[in-house]
DNA sequence: TCGCACATGTAACGTGTTACATGATTCA
DNA sequence: TGAATCATGTAACACGTTACATGTGCGA
C-alpha cells in the first residue's frame, strides 16, 4: 500500500533537516523564532511528527551524548525522505491550492532550493502567478455581485481578501522576473 | 463555570444566523459558494458545530415542515448568543492575532455591522492598521538578517509574506479613511 | 429508471492544543 | 535556594476530514 502523505508540518520538518540535521528542540526554536512561526512549535506537535517521520522511514535519528545535559536526538532525512520531499516540491499546483492553501505553496517555494534547479522554480512561480491572476478575477466578480445595500463592513472584509491576493499576484510576477535574471 | 469560548466556525455560523435564521444546509451553501469558503462546508463540521451552539444555548432551533422534502431545521441566535457574539466582536486585538490569525480578524470585521456602530468599527480597523505597521517592521528586520549566501527561494518566500502584510496595512489605512467619510 | 438536488446526520480517524512530567545544569 | 534553560516526551481533549447512511421528489 502507498503510505499516507506527510502533513505540512512534517514536510516543513523534513525541509529543515535538509538544511542541517538537528534535534527536535532545535526545530522547535526555528518555528518559534522565524517566519515559519505559523507552524506550531509546541512539543505535542513536533515530537509526535518526528516520530511519524521516523516510523515511515523518512528520517533517521542518532543520539548525541557529548553534551553534559540530557542527550539530544539528532534527526537526518533518509534517502527515501529526500525522494519524498522532492516529489512534494515538484507536485503540480491546483487552483484550490492557490485559493485555500497559498501558505503551503509558499512553504514549498521556500524549500525549492533543495532541487537546485532555478528553471523549475521559475516554472512553479509562473504557474502560481497565473492562478493568482484568475483568482483575483473571481473575487472581483464576487465583489460586483454584492447587493446595493450591503453594509460597509463586509465590503471592507472582502476587499482585504482581494488586496491580499492582488499583492500575491504582483509578488509572483515580480519574482518570475527576478528568477529569469538570476538564471542568466 | 464559564463555558468554553466558541470556535471560529461557531462564530461564523452565529454571525450568519444574525443576518437571517436558516438551516444547516443553507449555511453549508454559504460556505461553499462565498468568500467565507476558507471555512469548511462539510456536514461533519457544520452539523456538530450547530449542535454545540444549541447545547450551550447560543442558538435555538425550530422545525420547518412546510416543505415537501425532508423537514428543515431552522436555527436562530438566542439572546445569549447575540450577547456572546457582540462580546467577541468587541474583544481587544492582540499582536499575536495580527501575525497569526489575521483572517479571524477579517471575519470579525465582516460581521461588525451587527454592532451598528461605525465608530467602533473605525477604532477596530485603526488598531489593526497600527499592529500591521509594526508587524511589517518586524518582518523586514528579519529579512535584513538573512545571511549573505541565502538562496533566492527562501528570500522570495519571505517577500511573499512581507508583501501580504504590507498590502493588509495599506488596506487597513484606506479602510479607516473610508469609515471616517462614511460616518460624516 | 437513473441520478441529482434537497436535507440531516453519524463514525472512524488523525492531528494540533494544552497541560503536565522528568531531570540535569547554570546563574542570581 | 530558586528560577531559567536545556531537552525529551506523554495524555486528555477537541476539532475537522472523509466517508458513509438515509430518504424524498424531480427531471431526463
Amino acid at each position: 500500500m502507498p503510505s499516507k502523505a506527510p502533513t505540512n508540518l512534517e514536510y516543513a520538518l523534513l525541509g529543515l533537516l535538509h538544511q542541517q540535521p538537528q534535534s527536535g528542540y532545535d526545530l522547535r526554536k526555528v518555528f518559534a523564532t522565524t517566519a515559519l512561526g505559523n507552524y506550531s512549535s509546541s512539543p505535542g506537535a513536533i515530537y509526535p511528527a518526528l516520530k511519524r517521520l521516523e516510523s515511515s522511514d523518512l528520517v533517521t535519528s542518532e543520539i548525541d551524548s557529548t553534551t553534559k545535559l540530557r542527550p539530544r536526538k539528532i534527526f537526518s532525512p533518509s534517502r527515501k525522505g529526500r525522494a519524498v520531499f522532492r516529489t512534494w516540491l515538484k507536485a503540480d499546483l491546483t487552483p484550490d491550492d492557490v485559493a485555500r492553501r497559498f501558505d503551503d505553496l509558499v512553504l514549498r517555494l521556500a524549500f525549492h532550493w533543495v532541487l537546485n534547479d532555478l528553471e523549475a522554480t521559475r516554472v512553479f512561480v509562473s504557474a502560481l502567478a497565473d492562478e493568482l491572476d484568475s483568482y483575483v478575477e473571481a473575487l472581483e466578480s464576487q465583489r460586483r455581485q454584492f447587493p446595493e445595500q450591503t453594509p460597509i463592513q463586509p465590503r471592507l472584509a472582502l476587499d482585504a481578501g482581494i488586496e491580499q491576493v492582488k499583492a500575491a499576484a504582483r509578488w509572483a510576477h515580480k519574482s518570475v522576473k527576478k528568477l529569469s535574471e538570476e538564471r542568466s
